[in-house]
DNA sequence: CCGGATCCGAATCGATACTG
DNA sequence: CAGTATCGATTCGGATCCGG
């Protein structure tokens, strides 16, 4: 039951028919992010239906990028093979570019902790990254961000369990930041940090303030030379 | 008319709102080759309804994706916006991609100018290239693809007319290679040129043979260490 | 609770016909 | 050339249900 062919003979084709379907590059981030059972991406993509997602899953296992691990003593796992690896870079430059798009969030639009996970690994920048442990806070989600080098390991905390197989960071982070959906203008350069603060974008709960810059620094999306048009405030596109 | 909202507030979930739907990443691949009009698109796309084209075209524009543009003397084009532009690396990512996992070509498949032109931007590898100037013909696609250090320009010859605004390279390409659906394995490393001209899957019609080396060496799309299954071949997916 | 399967109305897509 | 219009075929979305 191959995917609707679009009848041409071509890679990026195939990578369509594979996972251009609807839903199914959203449930790759998060499983990019690791494993994850059905459950934990039902509950990571709110909206989904469930035969949208069970269905996708079936997909995604023929098409070789998902696998489907029974878990050792119960339920199982979803995990990408090595070929849905090596989507990874693909989906943070899609991330990248798609940050440019993004307005303010709609009413009802949620931040889930695997999309901050990724939104942070989309941002981040080996290249004038600054040694740093930050807490991240995103309306209920809870992120730890380890900086060391040009590493960056990003752990779940609290509300969601941790994710399998990770070890919670011992000791404390740096400080602690909580911020709301205006962190987008932070990370794309709108606004610095210190107007961040005053504005009340973020808000650095515990902490050297110079952290803050450091965090700005090392998670950045640099705008276009010609950034998008909001959609919501284009000009109507008329003949 | 916003596209369907994923419900979450999110890079990547932008770009797929903006991209996602189908149909409208093969459209953006052929803009990225140059401004086409309506027809060209219906042309390069064969099997694409035309209300969905058309709607496409209008959703692509509300995104800041695509310009519409009339022509001096008749008509118009559809091009892309800088923001349309910087998707292209990863176009090309996703096409060297979803390269792995092209099986035989499906019976209708069928090779467009575009397709082909993106298809050789995908394998082209600046960092291994050698000069050379080729003419490609795949089905009845013909192509001049000329190499001069790291930068690679790809003119689509006769059956379709050049690209709006382009020049017709003068003179002669080095050699003619002619190949069918085959010549994915000799760009994936399969088989080396010299079985390829063995097996008949390219057949070097004018030129030192030497050029297919050149060729073969420019072109090249690595295997991924773990390769995907063949969709076709894969182990029906099973509980 | 986990991991789905099933059912059904709504929205989208695909194919073809038609038009300024 | 550049699209609309129409309409049946598919898919999607939302809800419910079910076996372990």
């Amino acid at each position: 039951m191959a995917a609707r062919s679009y009848g041409q003979y071509c890679g990026v084709t195939s990578a369509v028919e594979l996972v251009g379907e609807r839903w199914a590059l959203l449930i790759l981030r998060d499983l990019l992010v690791g494993p994850r059972r059905y459950t934990d991406l039902k509950q990571g993509l709110p909206k989904i239906p469930t035969n949208i997602l069970s269905a996708r899953l079936k997909e995604l296992q023929e098409g070789g990028v998902v696998r489907r691990v029974p878990l050792a003593r119960c339920g199982l796992v979803y995990e990408l093979t090595d070929y849905g690896r090596a989507f990874e870079p693909i989906m943070l430059a899609l991330g990248r570019w798609g940050f440019q798009a993004m307005g303010d969030p709609q009413e009802g639009d949620a931040v889930t902790p695997d999309s901050l996970t990724m939104a942070l690994r989309t941002s981040f920048r080996p290249d004038r990254a600054i040694d740093g442990d930050y807490e991240l806070h995103v309306g209920d989600v809870a992120l730890r961000a380890q900086v060391r080098g040009d590493a960056l390991a990003v752990t779940q905390l609290a509300p969601p369990a941790p994710p399998v197989g990770g070890a919670l960071p011992s000791g404390e982070a740096e400080g602690v930041i909580v911020a709301g959906p205006g962190i987008r203008r932070l990370i794309g350069g709108e606004i610095s940090p210190a107007e961040a603060r005053d504005q009340g974008v973020v808000d650095l709960r515990r902490g050297d303030p110079e952290l803050l810059e450091r965090f700005a620094r090392t998670f950045r999306i640099d705008r276009l030379p010609s950034a998008p048009v909001d959609a919501s405030t284009a000009t109507p596109t008329l003949s």
